[in-house]
DNA sequence: ACATAGACTGTAATCGATTTCAATAGTTTA
DNA sequence: TAAACTATTGAAATCGATTACAGTCTATGT
């Protein structure tokens, strides 16, 4: 077997009898390379096999074409399809992502911010926010940072996300539609923005049918499948409608209601967030909100590598909104 | 705002008055350094805010404690559990790990592998193949490849996997036991050979209850719920159970049969594979087989991360199989 | 008192590329 | 015919770290 360990450009350069430089124009398409050298350049790459050791050109040129992408977790269905998105963008346009799961940590967040500072990145997506801008802030200096999904109003970095107080406004106008008075609603616990936009459109909706003294039912840390069975047996008993702020807390409310036999729709409606695939399968369907992820992923990725690439101030503030779309299912509307 | 941008060791070494080779030393932890040039060091780093550079860092070690995961989506939920545990133990242990869809290509496939050629990573962790053995081994000679969940026969690389006879083994006879004669099977489509493997322990089973000449109908390209529901209509009249080879597929089946007034499982029984959430939760809830995903994970990336520290051959053949397990649910038995 | 080991520290080479600069040869223009 | 280009190449500096090596100084042993 051919022992290719550690081919340098220098291997390559004494196969073919020339200098480094030249060779190294010919790997980078540089113009006055005589055409026979070139030839005799390529020939000897060729028959080598060699690769240009990238960690090198990377020291060189100051740039790694990698990407941190902060998820709290990526088995979540919202964050492995945003990363899809992200990773097939990425690839397309000659740059790898570097998977960060930061399982709601703080500390975590601030390691793989690091890698800002430490140069293994030449930017970081950040999908969630653990820490106060502030603190993130520091970080601009090292490297452009954008935001996706999550936000923060005093953070002058991009961002890109969907319009969150219109989905919760849509969702909760449509409870009240088919006739629910009583609604009670779910929120993860985080100091999440996106959680403030949605409130606010919950709030509106019932502002908008005068009913926003009734309402007063917050059931808190609402995010998985086992938060929605707990939230379950937590309702009141004269609530009749649920937005549950997440298809998988929905799915949860819905199967522990099977197990009690309770209806839904007609003993409970119960209403979804980011219309996962789930949500169309289970019986019976749930009502949700679609978000447009592959949309927002591709943006994202879209606004990072125009920082990268163009050396324009990474500390602008752009804002792009996509909208949401009420889906209608079962777990709403009586047949 | 401070301007720290580009801070070098050099930029310390002036600060504190003293050679980078020292500042090199304390930063590494060397011994034979005074206490008080070590504080000096240390102090000059925390007041400019200095971080090694990572890149150059690379370059001396030859090493850029980066792995990459092959896999072919990453919103398949398999995977992404699958990358999940990896990244937990790979940020652990100082390693991040680079994600790569092949989306089934052969060309991605070979274009990631590349990045070890290169340097970029360290090793990758192959969870699919779509290239024969032969050409992938020619990458073995620029770092290790480690098989995970996917092998080869002849591949000559550590794989680290769970008993797919015995999966298909156990589910196919539970079919047999709940009194079915005819099942269906259904198979990929790529020449997995994870699909060999199960499909062996199919025809074992049958074998030994004397069934395996009835048995012949093969539904292919099973891989998702849209083809599950496809082949929910292409299923022989004579048919009383299906081997589907994925909870996805068995979702789809379920989903068709639910709309087309089919009981399940009293007119056809449905056995999935990979125990994923949803089997639990949807209606009837699927009996499937349970892989232990974290544990295949883990396994994984401690022996990648061993053969990358210890500098010992990376094509030798181990062995790492794990058991699968039986989950019983509603979609195979009478209440 | 002198050899020797131990504790430090800095100089310079090195990792593998890219790029500036200077040198040379061959053309073209004034 | 000299000046001014253009095309081509290589030597050497550079990116930002680590480390082999050599040198200095101090302490210990005989």
């Amino acid at each position: 077997m051919t022992e290719s360990k550690g081919l340098t450009i220098n291997d390559v350069a004494r196969k073919c009898g020339l200098s480094r430089s030249t060779v190294s124009r010919v790997i980078n398409n540089h113009p006055y390379v005589a055409k026979e050298k070139k030839e005799a350049v390529l020939k000897a790459m060729e028959e080598l096999g060699y690769k240009p050791n990238s960690v090198a050109q990377q020291l060189r040129s100051n740039k790694t074409h990698a990407i941190a992408v902060l998820v709290p977790r990526i088995t979540n269905p919202f964050y492995s399809r945003l990363i899809e998105k992200m990773e097939t963008e990425a690839s397309l346009l000659g740059y790898q992502i570097i998977i960060c799961q930061t399982r709601y940590s703080k500390e975590r967040e601030v390691d793989y911010l690091d890698m800002l500072r430490s140069r293994k990145v030449d930017g970081v997506i950040l999908t969630s926010i653990q820490n106060d801008w502030k603190d993130i802030e520091t970080y601009l200096q090292y490297g452009p940072i954008v935001m996706c999904n999550e936000f923060d109003d005093q953070a002058t970095i991009p961002s890109i996300r969907v319009n969150q107080m219109d989905g919760s406004y849509l969702g909760t106008k449509h409870l009240i539609e088919q006739g629910h008075k009583k609604i009670a609603y779910c929120k993860g616990g985080t100091k999440s923005n996106i959680g403030k936009k949605r409130r606010e459109g919950f709030n509106k909706a019932l502002k908008e049918y005068n009913l926003s003294s009734v309402n007063d039912v917050v059931l808190t840390n609402a995010f998985s499948i086992e938060d929605g069975k707990r939230i379950f047996h937590e309702l009141p008993e004269d609530i009749t409608a649920v937005f549950t702020g997440g298809d998988e807390v929905a799915v949860g409310i819905i199967f522990e209601a099977r197990e009690n036999r309770v209806k839904i729709p007609e003993q409970l409606a119960v209403i979804g967030f980011d219309n996962q695939v789930i949500s169309e399968l289970i019986n019976p369907s749930i009502t949700t909100i679609n978000q447009p992820i592959e949309e927002v992923a591709s943006k994202t990725m879209e606004v990072m590598i125009q920082k990268l690439e163009s050396d324009k101030p990474s500390n602008i503030k752009e804002i792009y909104e996509f909208p949401v779309k009420l889906i209608v299912r079962q777990s709403t509307v009586l047949e």
